[in-house]
DNA sequence: TTGAAAGCGCTAACAT
DNA sequence: ATGTTAGCGCTTTCAA
């Protein structure tokens, strides 16, 4: 058995309220003497509190949840050690669920945390969210007793503070940059359809045409889902049916894609094609091509989403707000003026 | 304030007791009327038990405590992953601690963790741990209340059981390969000379060598720390000071630098110089030329470590354990005969 | 078949 | 300056 505020006050001959108030550092009562009394035998006995019981009274457990879907994704590492970090500083700890993309996991996560009194929920939802999962989201965000707040994706009917990239302007600087190189049929491999961002990321492309005022061209979206092997697939496509002469992939990974086939048809990038990607995941960098990319600050996503969560847990009544990060375009050497 | 057995209680003329009875499913007692009154009741109002208040009573938390130096790293969010996924089979959640590979925040981690009631520990130690930690870490771990099971990085001094690759086993095979290939001269290029694995791949070289009967090359030994970096550094010393025809990278970032540099200098990847990485990270096979390296069962580790966890939980008294996980080499295309 | 009461370890309002 | 008491929400003996 751990020892407890009650061995304290029997080894001390005090009661339990003294040893617990000089303890916790309240400045007020309490004689000198006792204090350091107190607080050697505290030391001496090896005590610390048990978190449990003061959550259980104070109804705050200094304790954050974290839903994401995929904690080995390069993008939720970063936005979850973000989060951390701020919360170390804060001194609280986060529960980690991950939720392997699934929406009925995020929403069993919720309850979860809940039980567990987490004083706070941030939320990176599932992707593949279909229309009859919004209620239950619904139900469990809006009016929640805690704060939670979304991060990365986001659902409008849902009344919560959101963080997140300008996806459309990210999108559209990629696509300005290919259009003022000189380049006039761009391609988007995306993602899957009904997600967000690959919707955000679209009008973007086609907003920078737009703004440009050159015609799209006739066909410019071959889908992906986020994995290599569908850009790998997309560009194949690509160079069978358009005679493109770059190609926007909506992630990094997908961008990958696009290189590998590219190399095994003998083409070089950017002397080719060139090519575009989202997300500037580390090895972005380090390819043999390096390939520019729209940054994510995914690291600082996750710190401000702290902040913010720490915001609402001490304000309640504060605001809902959706935070938007501007987007940064990193040009490497994987774009050129087509020739 | 969320609804509690009390008000349960109340809603239905019934004691907490009952109604503690039976939304914990002991089907004993009660009768089916009442049980079934209960349940509605309880969905109705929404009831989810504070998880606090159990596990004050039943000192247990089923909540596990996770150390790491670094959850954006790839290695130990894969770890993380596994041991999620084993964890949620078992309706536990996990508290991750980040350390960034601070020894101090170790030791702390354990007091916070330990504070908050978690049932057991998983801990990644801090690399760079110097003697004088030594002794706190025993004080910490050695007879500790719960069980703790350290991954990846143990130390001999401590009293706990621990599950790790064979490192020198591993760096045996890629350092064999090589020679079987008919290189003679293969070169090192190390992690942190201070840190365990380092030390243990080294072994594995020297071993592979004497078990081919083929004498060490007078200067194998170059120093990195991990970071890519470091391994473009080596390499050209390599270039200079060796006529080294193989290098082994003891992680792939290293080797990821060793082909960058071998790029600048003209020199072709396995033509000039065959590589082999360790770790296995996933853009070991998406370079131009797939990487040739040890793979390591990071999301295995992490599930065994929770299996372990668990098991220790349920049997204090169980034995420590040492579990070893066996590498395995994957032959890609960087590494050839030489020519 | 059901309930009362004690207690997990702590804080805080209210004495003294 | 210090102690008494109640209570956070739950489980669990023991009693009815």
């Amino acid at each position: 058995m751990r020892v407890t505020l009650k061995d304290i006050a029997k080894e001390t001959n005090l009661s339990v309220t003294t040893v617990s108030l000089v303890l916790n550092k309240k400045e007020c009562r309490v004689s000198d003497s006792t204090r350091s009394l107190i607080l050697e035998t505290a030391e001496k006995m090896h005590y610390y509190p048990n978190q449990l019981a003061v959550g259980l009274v104070k109804q705050e457990t200094k304790t954050i949840g974290l839903i994401i879907p995929d904690i080995s994704n390069h993008f939720f590492a970063n936005l979850a050690l973000g989060i951390d970090d701020e919360m170390l500083k804060h001194d609280r700890n986060i529960i980690l669920s991950n939720t392997s993309d699934r929406p009925e996991r995020d929403l069993k996560s919720i309850q979860v945390l809940r039980s567990r009194g987490v004083d706070a929920i941030i939320l990176a939802m599932a992707s593949n969210i279909d229309r009859t999962y919004i209620p239950s989201y619904k139900d469990l965000i809006n009016d929640s007793p805690i704060p939670i707040i979304t991060v990365d994706r986001c659902n409008p009917a849902l009344n919560c503070s959101a963080l997140k990239l300008n996806n459309k302007k990210g999108a559209y600087n990629a696509v300005s940059h290919l259009l003022s190189l000189g380049h006039k049929n761009i391609v988007c491999i995306t993602g899957p359809a009904n997600s967000d961002s690959t919707q955000e990321r679209l009008a973007g492309y086609e907003w920078a045409y737009r703004d440009a005022g050159i015609p799209l061209p006739k066909k410019y979206v071959f889908h992906g889902d986020y994995l290599r092997h569908s850009g790998n697939e997309a560009t194949k496509q690509i160079l069978k049916e358009t005679d493109a002469t770059a190609v926007f992939a909506f992630n990094d990974l997908m961008a990958l894609g696009a290189y590998h086939c590219l190399r095994q048809e003998g083409l070089s990038v950017p002397d080719d094609m060139s090519i575009v990607g989202f997300d500037n995941i580390d090895f972005s960098d380090m390819l043999e091509v390096p390939l520019t990319t729209v940054n994510q600050p995914t690291y600082e996503i996750g710190r401000e989403a702290a902040k913010r969560a720490l915001l609402e847990i001490s304000r309640p009544e504060a605001e809902k707000q959706t935070i938007s990060f501007e987007p940064h375009l990193i040009i490497r050497k994987s774009t050129a003026k087509p020739r």
